[in-house]
DNA sequence: ACAAAAGTGTTGGAAGTACACCCATGA
DNA sequence: TCATGGGTGTACTTCCAACACTTTTGT
């Protein structure tokens, strides 16, 4: 270890960093993606992906997960992100030269309110496949986090995520086709995700329309999808 | 769009901006990794990927090829580079803040000479399983480049990328084992990779030690390894 | 003849896909 | 009783992994 810490040398391009969060729920059986309504210039009254500048001492991370909470009152753990990818093409912000690392997040069953704050003017969940108009190159950014969604969803079992403790084969189908944005056989699902494992039969069963439905609920040694 | 372009906002942190290349070739029968060794403060001495700060006007891939340029002497196209994972951790850098976009990168074969430039007084190619001990971060770096590439082995037939214009199963099946670290069975080597139908004998055969191997050339349809 | 490397097939298991009917309930 | 959604099994194919001997050449 060299003891002198030099400062940064003079060709060093100061750049504007900044974090930008593509963060997913589920609702009414469609993919959902958390935008908010910018209330600044430039791009004001546009839809954007929850983001905004780091801070000085601050952790990419970290800042990713400020802003979601400054901007849409969304407070999550550090690992439900993950950094996917970083945009820093000349001219993506016309203020300047802004590089963001763009963060991929699973929000947990049940984060439904969210609030506008901060900068932002409004702050709402919108159809992850079929997005209002977006600021920047947030387009861009939502497709690569949405192919990273689908990515993940064969590891992790990332889609429990989505659901609360307990959950019906069903709903849990209708999670992964709603990130994968295309439907499944039934019988070679069942039996591709019960073989895995990882799903125990509380015993309940929830009752609906149609027959109920048998609940179920994560084994226990099963670990919460790593982003 | 806005006609106003108001400059960066104060809350904005001004960072340093660098990107670091992991360039991967093969020689020897062993993945090697383009290593240079560092002139300057801080680190000096050390090896490290080659790499550097973005210049104003310039796009991150850009940068990474000047800086592969000017530091090795290698002229890459930028089909052939990846960024693959951004670097932005407090403390990474003792001089300051500077997040490092990391670019993975395979070179043609046949890219064999490099010299060293820029503010290096070294480059060389190093085993890329087992480097010497690297500057800042950049074992980690390296560490998440490996993983990548063994990635994009499965899906893009980037192996052929190591490997000049013909060449036999038997060399790409050492490309294969050098980037996985570990050793494959012949018999289901060639299977797998002729039944891929992306490979055409070119008719010649090269006589070494035991029998001569069959030279294969890359079909004509076969794009080169999209990374 | 021998050393050295190239080349070649079969078998078993795992995982995926296609596909159609019966079951349990509430209205 | 009927409409609604839940639940089930089989056959086929594909892919991967394990495994050992023969062939061709140069020396």
């Amino acid at each position: 270890m060299n003891r002198a810490a030099p400062s940064l040398p003079a060709q060093a391009t100061q750049v504007g960093l900044a974090v930008d969060v593509a963060a997913f729920a589920m609702h009414g059986g469609e993919l959902q993606v958390l935008l908010v309504e910018r209330g600044e210039l430039p791009h004001a009254r546009d839809w954007a992906l929850p983001g905004g500048f780091v801070q000085p001492g601050e952790e990419l991370h970290e800042a990713a997960l400020r802003e979601l909470r400054t901007e849409t009152s969304v407070d999550l753990e550090p690992r439900h992100l993950e950094q996917f990818y970083t945009f820093g093409a000349l001219g993506r912000d016309p203020r300047g030269r802004v590089v963001s690392v763009a963060h991929l997040a699973v929000l947990p069953h049940g984060t439904v309110r969210v609030t506008a704050g901060g900068h932002t003017v409004g702050a709402a969940w919108q159809r992850a496949h079929h997005p209002p108009r977006l600021a920047f190159d947030h387009q861009a950014i939502l497709d690569r986090a949405l192919g990273r969604l689908q990515l993940r969803l064969e590891y992790a079992n990332l889609a429990l995520e989505f659901l609360p403790d307990t959950f019906t084969l069903p709903e849990l189908q209708t999670v992964h086709e709603a990130i994968l944005n295309r439907k499944l056989d039934k019988r070679n699902f069942r039996k591709r995700l019960l073989a895995q494992g990882n799903l125990v039969p509380s015993g309940e069963r929830r009752s609906g329309v149609g027959r109920p439905a048998q609940l179920y609920r994560r084994a226990k040694n099963v670990r919460s999808a790593a982003l």
